[in-house]
DNA sequence: AACGCGCCCTGTCCGC
DNA sequence: TGCGGACAGGGCGCGT
């Protein structure tokens, strides 16, 4: 469910409210979230710190004041319906839980999970350095140039729409801002990647960014699933131009908005504004 | 190597 | 009201 704006979102609440806070104790409730030993994860996780939270790609990273060697980082990828809850000491807890960390001061932090796709990953530092040498650009740093773009789709026959929903070249972009951003950018989604001219790579670069920017803005996209840490849908939904408006009249020049479907995810297009 | 597809899982919604 | 099918923000592993 998350894309970038949604996991910034919630990587800012947290490191606001648990930046610094003491593990208690850790229980997995399922352990098919966890690709280790879940005693392990408990183990190694049980009175440890947390020192620092960021964001890579749509993984939410936790720097864990080690206690156990090996586990330095605590790597959560919410998958589609995956959320990470701060529970006040007296909030009841909802349905689904997957993981519970309890804190020293009483609160809770629970990773909340219908569908089980996300994963919590206890690596070491060196492990996860490697993921993440594997993963593509952030599109919101400076390396994520019109340049850059352009270069790391020219050999690629992929549809766009596909090629930008790829983590191993621009991370951070799924479903949603991928037809997104297209549309602003007057792309269309079928077109090949390689075959963009550089203007196109230009604009859809500034689209890319911008929407992402404004969607972190609103705190994110609430659909159906999304929540912030304190359990709040995000504010983007409204400002959506074509995902999940199949029929609807383009809000640029009134054609009816168009579902197909790649790679087996839908895509949201007008075939006026788009070519 | 790059690409396309099926699959993981549960819930909701829509048409009959 | 019940039921089957389609669909849902992601990512991995497989076969070609």
């Amino acid at each position: 469910m998350p894309e970038l704006p949604e996991v910034e979102t919630i990587v800012r609440d947290l490191r606001r409210l648990v930046t610094g806070a003491q593990v208690r104790t850790v229980v997995v409730v399922r352990g098919d979230l966890i690709d280790s030993d879940p005693a392990w994860f408990e183990q190694s996780l049980a009175g440890a710190r947390i020192e620092q939270v960021t964001r890579r790609a749509k993984n939410i990273v936790m720097k864990i004041g080690a206690v156990a060697p090996g586990a330095e980082r605590l790597v959560i990828n919410l998958g589609m319906t995956g959320r990470v809850l701060v529970l006040g000491v007296d909030a009841a807890e909802p349905s689904h839980p997957g993981v519970r960390f309890q804190l020293e001061d009483g609160r809770r932090l629970l990773y909340q999970d219908v569908r089980r796709f996300g994963r919590l990953q206890l690596l070491s530092g060196e492990a996860w350095a490697s993921r993440s040498a594997a993963l593509g650009l952030e599109p919101l740093s400076d390396e994520f140039t019109p340049e850059a773009l352009h270069g790391l789709t020219r050999r690629s026959r992929v549809a766009i729409k596909t090629w930008l929903m790829d983590q191993r070249r621009v991370v951070g972009v799924g479903n949603i801002y991928a037809s997104e951003a297209l549309f602003r950018a007057g792309v269309s989604p079928r077109k090949a990647a390689g075959r963009l001219l550089r203007r196109e790579t230009t604009r859809l670069h500034e689209t890319i960014r911008a929407v992402l920017d404004e969607a972190i803005e609103f705190r994110g996209t609430t659909l159906l699933d999304y929540r912030d840490a304190a359990g709040e849908r995000g504010g983007f939904a409204l400002r959506l131009e074509v995902y999940d408006r199949a029929g609807k009249p383009c809000p640029a020049c009134g054609t009816a908005i168009r579902r197909i479907v790649q790679g087996a995810r839908s895509t949201f297009f007008c075939p006026t504004c788009q070519r």
